[in-house]
DNA sequence: TTGTTGTGCAACTCTACGGTTGCAGATTAC
DNA sequence: GTAATCTGCAACCGTAGAGTTGCACAACAA
């Protein structure tokens, strides 16, 4: 059959824990944070939030491990920053979903105009 | 200072729900397969997951309510279908991050490069 | 009408996770 | 050296949510 035969950009585990560590706001902000102010520490950004800082060293930890972030150490300070590349993978798949979808809504307005049009 | 007056795509209400309902792999699922498929009803997407019909209604509901599905109504059965105008807005706000913090580096580039360069 | 099938609602369990506090271990400053 | 400060680890609590089951209701078929 005429399905379009678009290669999904599937097996990412990466996108997984993406969405899982993007899925909490206080996650999301820190992340918009870290990207518009630079590398900060984990005492720095607790600053702003109303938790503990180790609520905010546990966010951090998630978004570490989902790639997010990145921590490096100078002396007895911890410093995370922002890594760009896992965001690509998440918005991959946003688009791939759409796509998908619009391809569909193409297939069924063809398959619903008369054929001798 | 030299901030990038880059506008933020911010005041998106809509983008914490759209991350929240992606943050579960079920409902990543669901969209992948209703925007492969088309709009299928919660019976029959039951019978390609491991859970129970409610469980799948349940994320059905999820998705409806950050607007990534519409539910149609046919006599007594109900057919779930993508809306991808949503995915845009978590989409964008990928983009946004990405962007800030490139934005960053080329600006931390430029304080390290020397004057007399 | 009666039987069948699909949907909706409610109550319940169980686990994951966001949050806390407390303390031990490093590292810097004096 | 000692004191101050920052990070890391562990135990604990409370709640949200993913899952279940059971049943009532609506719509189609006979």
């Amino acid at each position: 059959m005429s399905a379009p035969d678009r290669r999904r950009t599937r097996p990412e585990p990466h996108v997984d824990a993406v969405f899982a560590a993007l899925a909490d706001p206080t996650r999301r902000r820190l992340l918009d944070q870290l990207s518009a102010e630079g590398p900060l520490t984990a005492t720095e950004l607790a600053a702003s939030y109303p938790v503990s800082r180790q609520a905010v060293v546990k966010h951090l930890g998630a978004l570490a491990a989902a790639g997010l972030l990145d921590a490096e150490r100078h002396g007895r300070e911890v410093r995370y920053g922002v890594v760009t590349s896992r965001l690509g993978g998440a918005s991959a798949w946003l688009a791939d979903v759409g796509a998908r979808w619009d391809d569909r809504l193409v297939a069924l307005e063809r398959q619903l105009r008369p054929p001798g049009d």
